[in-house]
DNA sequence: TGTACATCAGTGAACGCGCGTTCACTGATGTAC
DNA sequence: TGTACATCAGTGAACGCGCGTTCACTGATGTAC
């Protein structure tokens, strides 16, 4: 257990205490030290497994978008109607940002990670695919002429600024007078706009 | 000039300073002694005008959001044809998001500014203010119904989510064969979409 | 116009701190025979 | 099954660095009379 010599499985353990500090302190307030202090060992040991904090930050953002990616996948399994897919798709891309909030950051802010590292890069791309399959199917059902590419961006785009203007959004929940979440309503006012935007240009 | 005791102009020369540093390395490169060294004067002068770090970063954030009203305020000014009104507001908010990298960032992140601080909460207010003014237009013009504040955050997150993801936008430009910068087409497909979007929930 | 004094802006030395990196090491694990 | 040895994971002391903050100070500016 903890008192063995070898960890076990530490770059997971590291991994582990690298999101605690960020969620705690944010990006800029992480330090290898420290997260080998939480992770129980000595602050020369994380060299080992990821060289440098660059390493392991790009390792937790790679974790981050296979999350995002799973998600996505389970959430718009099956969902064949235009406006649910849109719906579900939005949601679980919201609710995988507010659930992982450090990895989230991570995965966007590129400041603290490589973007090349090919294990990042491949997860970011599945999950660009997870996208685009949501957008292929819009395509198939609204508008044979749909831009694929432009649309998805857009997608994206609006997402992520849900995510990022999210703590602005309390009196828009006030205003709908009902339990809702905020963004879901967000959500829903963005796939009918969206929908009837696709289908009016065909 | 630079040789006398009194610098003349410090707070401004401070905030330039910390936007050159910014650009150059990130919000997390960010140090008070390397902006002090950088308008040559001692690393304890800064404190006099702001306090502390975050003092400086959020007068800069407050600058950037003035210059962000200045400049949509600016490039929307007499245009009343939705389309036309909705590409001028986003063109203006991109260009001033990329020409203006580092108070960009802290407009943004969060987490080295103060939000509460009074001048930056006006200065914020009044660049949401400037978006909500194209949003009545909007509903004035197409749909009287519209939802105002719904459509003003959703139109502010897909505007912040191209600039953040815009890094990523380059074979977009190349599809589409022509001069034109990706963000514009993605703009203009964005307006088209969102025009008749709202025309079509009326 | 001149003097005295208060206030303000900026200096520079000193402090303690946490950081990343290096390096010789030791303990544990796995493999060859 | 047992021994020898190579490899790998983690240790802990040492290093030099840039940082923010404090503080007694000095030079410049502004104001009262």
């Amino acid at each position: 257990m903890s008192t063995e010599y070898h960890h076990g499985d530490l770059p997971t353990a590291l991994r582990a205490a690298a999101v605690d500090l960020i969620a705690e302190r944010g990006p800029a307030g992480f330090s290898l030290r420290e997260v080998a202090r939480r992770a129980g060992v000595s602050h020369a040991a994380p060299a080992h497994h990821f060289g440098d904090a660059q390493g392991l930050l790009t390792s937790v953002a790679a974790e981050g978008f296979a999350t995002l990616t799973d998600n996505m996948v389970a959430a718009t399994q099956g969902v064949t109607d235009p406006r649910e897919r849109l719906i579900a798709l939005g949601t679980a891309y919201v609710d995988t940002a507010f659930d992982n909030p450090a990895h989230y950051a991570l995965m966007v802010t590129h400041e603290f990670t490589d973007e090349n590292e090919p294990e990042l890069a491949a997860r970011s791309i599945e999950a660009f695919t997870a996208l685009m399959d949501t957008v292929e199917l819009l395509r198939d059902q609204l508008n044979p002429d749909l831009d694929l590419e432009a649309t998805a961006i857009l997608l994206w785009a609006t997402v992520h600024g849900l995510v990022e203007l999210s703590p602005n959004l309390g009196h828009v929940a006030e205003s709908t007078g009902t339990e809702t979440r905020a963004i879901d309503t967000l959500l829903a006012t963005f796939a009918d706009t969206t929908i009837s935007g696709i289908t009016g240009i065909g």
